[in-house]
DNA sequence: GCCCAGGAGTGTG
DNA sequence: CACACTCATGGG
């Protein structure tokens, strides 16, 4: 099934690319393929449109792709209100095609858990991992993410099997924890109330905490903190400090799409540690 | 071989 | 509150 989307502006690239999912992969001809739900996606830009295949392609692909992409976000808004920062405000043009992307709430938990302390590379290994060893197989080499109960049957060992080291604990131990009317709560809840019910999980501090706030549960407030953040506050804002100095600054600094604000800087900070030129430089 | 990774948990000062 | 230390492992 294939059918084309009124999604714009979006890069590809800029978005499936820069650590937000970890099992979306690019194709040499520039598309996009990755599992959403129970179907294979393929995304690519035909012409200036959004084409889109889907096997199978059930009745509301097409809305769980605008649901993924976050196609109601008003990209001209979102910056402009970015734009009064100084610092971002010269090269954030060029990023108007990156979109936050809005994850399922469940495999964007146990993604981020398994994202600590680990590389981008890595992290999509043991995510596919998962996927091919208790995922239902939708296609050749194609898998959905393991819902909960299917998870839950893992044992820690067969687990740490797959390359999570440490983190087949928490993995092991959050598919027990959480169940189907917890994540239900946690919807209805503000960001705060959120964050903290998340942390209370094994496995989710501050920084992934932040993360399924942002990719997961969509709240363009949240603000994660990595290594390469703490790097991008230190040499364009002069801010060092803990997690919760950081993170009250950027609040304060970016306001309600500090989301936003934190891949612009993040996508920068990548790209000057690749030795390419960077987008925003101090002030 | 070496360094580091979209950190969290625990204990201590 | 801030630090220090440990955790298991593979990608570059």
């Amino acid at each position: 099934m294939r059918f084309e989307l009124e999604i714009a502006p979006l890069d590809l690239d800029l978005t499936l690319g820069c650590g937000q999912t970890f099992r979306w992969r690019r194709g040499p001809d520039g598309s996009w393929s990755g599992v959403l739900s129970e179907s294979r996606v393929r995304l690519f830009k035909d012409g200036t449109v959004l084409a889109a295949e889907a096997t199978p392609g059930d009745s509301d692909i097409a809305i769980q792709v605008e649901k993924f992409l976050r196609a109601r976000d008003d990209i001209a808004r979102i910056q402009k209100e970015l734009r009064r920062d100084r610092t971002l405000a010269p090269g954030m043009a060029r990023l108007r095609g990156l979109r936050i992307v809005k994850l399922d709430e469940w495999e964007c938990l146990i993604s981020f858990i398994l994202a600590t302390y680990a590389n981008i590379p890595r992290i999509s290994k043991m995510v596919e991992s998962l996927a091919a060893g208790y995922g239902r197989r939708i296609s050749p080499g194609a898998y959905t993410f393991p819902d909960r109960r299917r998870l839950a049957k893992a044992s820690e060992r067969e687990l740490a099997k797959l390359g999570l080291g440490y983190r087949a604990r928490y993995v092991h131990e959050a598919c027990a924890t959480v169940d189907d009317e917890g994540l239900g709560r946690l919807l209805r809840m503000g960001y705060d109330d959120l964050r903290a019910g998340l942390i209370e999980l094994p496995g989710v501090g501050d920084k992934v905490a932040d993360c399924v706030s942002l990719f997961g549960f969509g709240r363009l407030e949240a603000f994660p903190i990595d290594v390469w953040m703490e790097r991008a506050l230190s040499r364009l804002y002069g801010q060092k400090g803990s997690y919760s100095k950081l993170r009250r600054f950027a609040s304060e600094r970016f306001g309600r799409y500090a989301g936003y604000a934190q891949e612009y800087l993040y996508h920068n900070e990548r790209l000057r540690a690749q030795g390419q030129a960077c987008l925003f430089l101090e002030q």
